[in-house]
RNA sequence: GCGGGUGUAGCUCAGUUGGUUAGAGCGCCAGUUUGUGGUACUGGAUGUCGUCGGUUCAAAUCCGAUCACUCGCCCCA
């Protein structure tokens, strides 16, 4: 049997799901007062559900999907993304009447792909959709929501925001015309990639790292003044509505999602600390999505943030949070001590059983996971009723009934929070 | 999918031009201390040297393949 790991895949244990815990109820939170309800959708759905949506062009779904059949031959698909899910279920829940709605969700995604720092076959997303809104109003809530996130991350100093339109789809045709007309003139120059994407996908030539690229893209039409007047008054209110709130950004006019349901706004809160691995949050408006999957035609706009790389960025912090310890130094004392522990586990103290072995390990072992307070139970104490309670931090000491233990732990704790 | 780097104890890493029984620090366990912890001192345990194969009298060391991680490309969260 091969105990190895499946390659991108690997076990999380406690201190990081701690850490993801942390970022995910803190994300969960600032999203609720944004009004955002958690949906969660499987992890599997038909193949054509993010082949039709995402792209057939797109690198995700020419060859980083995990396809298979199951046991009846259908053709599924483990997701590589939320949003083609969300979709699927908006329609197929019939949740039209319920316009606008507000999503939130978190969970694992695979994607076929060579790991990386900050990149997994199997990661972990956290996401909001905002759908029915086809003001800007709702680009401007969407990133101010993940900035806020960011924000009470810490994360403000190490990420920066970029924004860009797409336009409309009559801005965004017109503009592919002009951009394959000047890309032509230097058909022997591009790279090999850019060139293929020249038939299926030109505007994605655009975010080209080729640097030979990149110099004749200098003076390749800009996007920006392709845009119609509706496509420019709507990347403008977006712009002036991040102004609004003194949310910092820049425009980038090479910035372009790779998936095939984007129009007007694309955005990215990146990142110079996790190398290539640059995105934190990513996401877009994607008008176009629920008609091209069989619904009524509704807007779209929403996000996705990659729960490792925010791990990876910020600090781990200790619990606040320390166990008392109950030291067994004598084998009779098993019921008593169960009973102490169900009741201080009753009044919300997490308590940590240490048995066997004398005073000094135990204590040791108290100080190993952390502990605030022992509760010593051996020979003299289950004689006298006394049992002493010490407080690891000062060391100070004081006997107590056991009766009482659990009263006067409250009392310390609530001293403390004073 | 393409190119570079790395893989030795739980962790971080040494290991000479191939040469006996593979090392250090941290951590772990025990003792000093049989009812009171963190410090100190003393002692101890722990390795398929990533895996498989090859060269050699002899391989952690050289060669090949493979796997994993890592950095860059690609792409993305």
């Amino acid at each position: 049997m091969s105990l190895k790991l499946v390659r991108g895949t690997r076990d999380i244990y406690e201190k990081e799901n701690d850490h993801f815990r942390k970022i995910i109820t803190l994300f969960k939170n600032v999203s609720e007062r944004y009004g955002y309800k958690e949906i969660s959708t499987p992890i599997i759905e038909y193949s054509e559900v993010f082949e039709k949506t995402l792209g057939e062009s797109s690198d995700v779904v020419s060859k980083e999907m995990y396809k298979f059949q199951d046991r009846s031959g259908n053709n599924l698909t483990l997701r590589p993304e939320g949003t083609a899910g969300i979709a699927r279920a908006f329609i197929s829940g019939k949740m039209k009447n319920q316009l606008p709605i507000r999503f939130l969700y978190y969970g694992p995604m695979f994607r076929y792909e060579r790991p990386q720092k900050g990149r997994f076959r199997q990661f972990n997303q956290i996401g909001i959709e905002l759908l029915g809104i086809s003001d800007y109003q709702a680009d401007v809530e969407v990133i101010a929501l993940g900035y806020h996130i960011l924000k009470d991350l810490g994360l403000n100093d190490k990420i920066s925001l970029l924004i860009n339109s797409l336009g409309d789809l009559e801005s965004r045709e017109k503009y592919k015309k002009e951009l394959i007309s000047y890309l032509n003139n230097y058909k022997n120059e591009l790279s090999d990639e850019s060139l293929i994407r020249l038939d299926k996908n030109p505007l994605r030539i655009l975010d080209s790292k080729n640097k030979n690229d990149i110099k004749i893209l200098e003076n390749a039409p800009n996007f920006l003044n392709y845009l119609n007047d509706n496509s420019k008054f709507f990347f403008d209110k977006t712009c002036k509505g991040l102004e609004n709130l003194d949310i910092p950004f820049t425009i980038e006019t090479n910035l372009v999602r790779g998936f095939d349901y984007y129009c007007h706004t694309a955005f990215e809160f990146v990142t110079n600390e996790l190398g290539a691995q640059n995105a934190i949050i990513a996401g877009g408006r994607y008008d176009g999505l629920i008609s091209s999957m069989g619904g009524d035609d509704t807007p779209g706009i929403g996000w996705a943030g990659g729960l490792e790389r925010l791990g990876l960025l910020i600090p781990e912090v200790d619990d606040l949070k320390r166990p008392v310890c109950l030291l067994s130094i004598n084998n009779s004392s098993d019921n008593l001590i169960s009973k102490l522990a169900y009741e201080l586990r009753n009044s919300g103290f997490i308590v940590s059983v240490i048995r066997g072995g004398n005073i000094s390990k135990s204590i040791n072992k108290s100080n190993k996971i952390n502990s605030k307070y022992v509760v010593i139970v051996g020979e003299e104490e289950l004689k006298s009723g006394l049992f002493p309670v010490k407080d690891l931090d000062s060391s100070k000491q004081n006997n107590i009934k056991l009766g009482e233990i659990c009263n006067f732990l409250k009392g310390l704790e609530n001293d403390r929070s004073k």
